[in-house]
DNA sequence: AATGAATGAGTTTTCATTCAT
DNA sequence: AATGAATGAAAACTCATTCAT
């Protein structure tokens, strides 16, 4: 007879364990949303018992509201400002690029669960919206507006209301999460091309 | 004791009552999503057994199947030609006018079915995007090409890659699936007056 | 736009519709069994709408009763007298070849039907077994006193109890209903032949 | 109102409630066979939930088949060789003797099991064949031959082929199996004399 | 802290049967 | 007689959650 495996009682630490769970959650989560993702396997994935993992969430729910108040702590990262330098063109451009870089599966998913599931968890979002969303938007509008004042960029209906420059690079993603991976790379790429385009001619014109 | 309410047998036309089941599959799918959505409260809405409902439908699959089907016909009504008048400028500023114009909650919970649950239904998606989107696209792209064949409308990075003008649209669309209703009104309402001014800003550049 | 088929509404005798429901329904539950076999499946075999079938039974009991009670008509043919002729032994002979000859799929399903569903119809097969097998048990071993007094058969011990002598073949149907068709169709020829040796072994002794 | 019981959750191990469900699975898939059996019932009997059953088998087919598996281990104890001694025939009467002793109710529940439902375990049912079944028969065939080459046995069909001296006990397992108790249990009685005398004649034949 | 065992409340689906025409 | 539409009751199975250790 061989040796059963035995299956050792670990014990470690609540930090721990809270984030081997939250790891696991995140990845079943985003790869099939709140009800398709099951308990079961979150905590197989994360190497516990069911009933371990109630020891360190009360529900379900708890688990997706730490994750997701994790994931929107850094506001996806999208409206984050961009670097300041000699040339403030070349600086935005850059920023652009960044954004569509940064266009990872994983972000994507992200994307999705925040779209499908957040009215699951009202209270998070509009937490969200108000301390990290619209705070983030404001101080870019306010640096863009500096620069507009110090005539480092021209004023245009764009510098006006800067958040608008993200709507193509929301678009690519909403590609990707709807149509095939061929046409959805395509439209990203050409997307890309002409968002910067039209940057270029509108900061180049009169 | 009460009298038993002696609930009547209504008969109805399998067309009234397929209507009747996807007009609650509806409601429910784009309140709770497929998988929350339940056959028990889909035929309860739409007022007949469970049984009944499956006398209709071969299953939950086909429902939403049928469902989107229908739906995404229209092509979502977004990618609709300008009519093309007079003043071409003119046109297209009520063509994008049309489609903020459309996006009644009802289209923005389509909108965010399409977005969660087209996993589901990889094939009739795959058909929609070579049936109707990307036709619907080309056909568009040709028409603009003939308007700035004719110069009725100048070149710009956006005449190459017309679809491209949908991105804000989109933006706003998604703001209303994530965003509290203010903020995501207040969004929608600039991110309409930005995309009307940079529209024709780009057609008056020289 | 095609014809629509134009399902006639066929009006028939009851005698002719409760024999196409009889038809559709041994083939429907000698395949499935009694719970597997549906109505709706017998319905659609005997060519009516469900509904006209509980015109003319009222229940699936009903049916299956019915049914079992013609089929059990004949005794299975199983004990059925052997031929009286010049040589005896060569009747003997003869009818028990017949037996193995008569073990038709058919009629293996039916005793799979009789073995697995019998406790269904506990009365009716109470009947069948009063006024059928038994009296023609009866019957047959009367008929061999009679040979064994004429000295046509000579006494054995299969004679005093001869309805001893179907053993055999029932080991073949039920080899039949368990084991790989290969196996039992092996298992058939060996036991015939076998049966036929000693049968005659039997008589033969002094 | 009277207080509510208060249902005590025991807490059992594996080992034991697998064996709790296995033995109220018997009883049920015995007595109604396996689609009219529910795993309701079965649970209920059992003493446990539903859902706590699905802990311990995956669905109903293991249940049936884990079932059968161990009950067919031991070959039915139907072809076990006859223990040999200093008298050969008397060994032989006792096996067969053995046999009809065997002849339980709950054997012959499940010899009803193993006809009407084999069906559903097809390769589980090969497999006892060919490594149970066929084997059994041919061990036993040796040692008859052994018999018959040491003189101990004379050569007659039945020692060329052994398995047949089964026929009649299986028929009176399907008497069980379908007749009324009388019936079956004289069909029984008068077949064992017969069979015992049968055979006595056979082997005293010159 | 950790876990195997247990369960209530739900899910989708099926089916014999009945009703209205 | 015939049928399309309708349904109650039950089936198998799932899953988040809890209990006993």
């Amino acid at each position: 007879m061989m040796d059963v495996p035995a299956k050792k009682r670990v014990r470690l630490s609540t930090e721990v364990r809270r984030q081997q769970i939250l790891d696991a959650a995140l990845t079943e989560f985003t790869a099939l949303g709140f009800n398709a993702a099951s308990i079961s396997k979150i905590a197989a994935r994360a190497g516990m018992s069911k009933a371990n993992l109630y020891v360190h969430f009360a529900n379900k729910d708890e688990i997706f509201e730490t994750l997701l108040k994790d994931v929107l702590q850094p506001a996806l990262g999208a409206w984050q400002l961009p670097p300041a330098g000699a040339s403030v063109e070349h600086a935005l451009d850059a920023y652009i690029d960044h954004q569509y870089e940064q266009m990872t599966p994983q972000m994507v998913s992200i994307m999705k669960l925040l779209i499908s599931e957040s009215h699951r968890v009202p209270e998070l979002i509009r937490r969200w919206q108000d301390e990290t969303v619209l705070p983030a938007h404001r101080e870019q509008q306010a640096r863009i507006d500096q620069y507009v004042a110090d005539g480092a960029l021209q004023k245009t209906p764009l510098t006006d209301n800067f958040s608008f420059i993200m709507a193509p690079v929301l678009y690519a993603v909403i590609c990707k999460l709807i149509f095939t991976p061929e046409v959805a790379e395509t439209e990203r790429q050409k997307t890309r091309a002409t968002h910067r385009q039209l940057i270029r001619l509108l900061l180049k014109a009169p």
